[in-house]
DNA sequence: AGTAAAACGGAGGCGGCCTCCGGTCAAACC
DNA sequence: GGTTTGACCGGAGGCCGCCTCCGTTTTACT
């Protein structure tokens, strides 16, 4: 935007505001129908014409990338929060969990973050934040690692992959208990195994 | 199918032609465009009209559970071949893997497939499939566990929600070493600690 | 106020989903 | 073999969502 400022016109009105509107539709509908929900009735409830959203954000994942920006706030105000507690086993554990409520924000919102997830797709809006996400999470993983917590084997990218697959699974309406026993197997296969006694 | 034969007329030749051609074509599509692929065009090249697809398969899940039917047969070949060796813990290391490879069948399988593994939906199709593969899997963790390779809390549900996990994330274009360690991330956590030394 | 560029939005083509309904064909009966 | 019957077929069409062209409007700048 600076430089669109800086070498030429003031950005015009209507487009911020036809751009806030968008995306506070936007993120109503997500919550509401899922990530799936119909762009066209988005424009119409923000009062713009189908164009007008195409123009703004070529693409779903493109709309969506916008409104999980909005969203990510609360993430790295978690963040700052799991960084107070000095056990690296635990602050990682709550990182998983907080990873796993934002990917469930919206339903069906793994399947684009997984498929954007994949380097080779340098053009999709989502490829950024995530992997934003998996370079935070390794670096959990690794501070864990070197209290001894967690196996050398595991990456940071095995438990972005399997935080994104619970929220799946939760989205697909599994029940709590299964959830919970998953977590704890996944808990269980990255941890350092203990020197039993 | 017994029930219509015997109280009154033959089925027609004309029925199991294009039920055949159907689960044909739909098989092939499936495979080269995902479960997603389009019904018309499924009924366009096997020759029918759309109605006659509607007519014989009322959904993309009906029609979808009868073209694994005819796939599962493979699986249970597998299942004896695996039943032979009479190490229980490698037997469900193989049946998962078995059932991970089923799930991948087709691009976009493994959503509808959990879609279905929830109880609360006693009239989809996939339904009954899915409980049929949950209760194998917990035969066999049942069995590793009486053997002490496998952890008591760990139940067959779980480890079926783990491999249509996995299967979900190939099916996105994880990269294989990916694959490797969370899959082995996963065996570790099912895994009775092995007394260390 | 005038101007030019940027943005808007309605209309419309396309493709997929699903269903009605008039016609058709195979099986059964004579 | 001809007729009857009813199950079956398939095209037409309504609906909806995606996406784009293009004439019109709005906006910022002079």
């Amino acid at each position: 935007m600076s430089a669109d400022e800086q070498r030429g016109r003031k950005p015009r009105a209507d487009v911020q505001r036809n751009r806030a509107a968008l995306l506070e539709t936007a993120q109503r509908h997500f919550l509401q129908h899922g990530v799936g929900t119909s762009l066209e009735a988005v424009a119409k409830e923000a009062g713009v014409g189908p164009a007008t959203l195409y123009r703004h954000f070529p693409t779903r994942e493109a709309l969506l990338a916008a409104v999980l920006q909005t969203r990510s706030e609360e993430l790295v105000a978690r963040q700052a929060d799991i960084e107070q507690l000095g056990d690296a086993a635990e602050a990682l554990e709550q990182w998983l969990r907080a990873m796993e409520e934002y990917f469930s924000a919206f339903s069906g919102l793994p399947d684009p973050l997984m498929a954007a997830a994949r380097a080779q797709e340098p053009d999709n809006p989502l490829t950024i934040p995530c992997s934003i996400l998996i370079t935070a999470t390794d670096q959990y993983v690794r501070a864990a690692q070197s209290a001894g917590h967690v196996r050398a084997s595991v990456q940071g990218n095995d438990l972005f992959l399997a935080a994104c697959s619970i929220a799946w699974i939760k989205g697909n309406g599994a029940e709590k208990e299964s959830l919970d026993r998953l977590r704890t197997l996944i808990a269980s296969g990255y941890r350092q195994r203990d020197t039993q006694a």
